[in-house]
DNA sequence: TGCGTGGCGACTATGACAAG
DNA sequence: CTTGTCATAGTCGCCACGCA
């Protein structure tokens, strides 16, 4: 296993850790016989064993202590006292088509889902949208353009001499591949490249602005992650020693498709509004560099 | 510090052609 | 005619970085 796969799947451990350290903090506090001290122990005997496995798990421990404090703050200030059971969802978001990390079952057994982020640096990548998903949801169509701008692509390298002009008619990915050996071949990329993202931001916007409600609810969904869920949601992010807590307050909209609006950001960018408020920001771009690669958008919370 | 951009890698889809 | 195999294309999560 390459060190990378170990990061990975450490960093995996370490959200789950996060995760049950908080599940147990709420147990305490809402006085549930129940605790997570099985999951703690497996999780945290298995973190040693990565790289700085003590100091991840330290780190997770200080984090999740402060993230708990802050939200049974907050659950108390929302007069949220009745709650009778606490659930880790974990990672089972796929399955259980939520975003919730615990599940707070309340005695009425309502369900108050919990998403808890620990992040050192940004939000990250929401989610990376694929040209498929985009033509089945927005109807975008760009295949004219990617198709011209090969042909400029391949006619501009056939103007050059030697191993670049022999590779003016060789496979997408080979060119794709040589881009780093040869960097004008980003360059020819981004240049033909650039208005594929124009027009397929314009285009993006004006299909989005002309779906009805429930495709526009579907759409949306898809980026959030989210399906059938009936849970209220709290979302919280932990970065450094700030905690923010707030109700997914856009849940409704998302879920109905109400209220949900496209407009330009920049020329290759666009955000999608819930009653004039961002609550995505979408990019066009290319997977792997500009131009030349598979044509993709990428998805971020603002 | 937000945003646009660039990059890696694992995985999946597709289509051509060979083998059975 | 169906199934297998291979190369190429596309999908997508995760991360890094530079610049205004």
């Amino acid at each position: 296993m390459s060190k990378k796969d170990w990061l990975k799947k450490s960093s995996r451990s370490k959200a789950d850790l996060f995760e049950v350290l908080i599940a147990d903090y709420l147990a305490k506090a809402f006085k549930i016989k129940k605790d997570f001290k099985k999951e703690i122990n497996n999780l945290t005997n298995l973190l040693k064993k990565f790289e700085n496995g003590q100091l991840r798990t330290e780190e997770e421990q200080i984090r999740a202590k402060q993230t708990a404090i802050e939200l049974i703050k907050f659950l108390k200030r929302e007069n949220v006292n009745n709650v009778k059971d606490v659930e880790w969802v974990g990672r089972q978001y796929q399955t259980q088509k939520t975003l919730s990390d615990v599940d707070l079952i309340l005695t009425n057994s309502d369900v108050i889902g919990v998403s808890l982020k620990s992040t050192r640096i940004g939000l990250g990548t929401q989610k990376n949208l694929g040209y498929r998903a985009l033509r089945e949801h927005l109807s975008l169509n760009i295949d004219k353009e990617i198709e011209k701008m090969w042909e400029k692509i391949r006619l501009n390298l056939g103007k050059k001499s030697g191993k670049l002009k022999l590779l003016a008619n060789a496979a997408r990915g080979i060119i794709k591949n040589k881009k780093r050996k040869y960097p004008v071949i980003k360059k020819i990329g981004k240049k033909y490249g650039h208005s594929v993202q124009v027009k397929s931001v314009k285009q993006s916007i004006k299909n989005f602005n002309n779906l009805g409600q429930e495709e526009k609810s579907a759409f949306v969904k898809l980026i959030f992650g989210l399906e059938e869920d009936k849970r209220r949601l709290l979302n919280t992010v932990t970065q450094k020693n700030k905690t923010s807590i707030y109700w997914n307050e856009v849940y409704n909209s998302i879920i109905s498709g109400k209220g949900l609006l496209a407009r330009k950001l920049k020329n290759v960018s666009y955000g999608i509004y819930s009653n004039n408020k961002l609550i995505l920001r979408l990019q066009a771009s290319f997977t792997n560099g500009i131009g030349i690669s598979a044509y993709c958008q990428r998805a971020f919370l603002p």
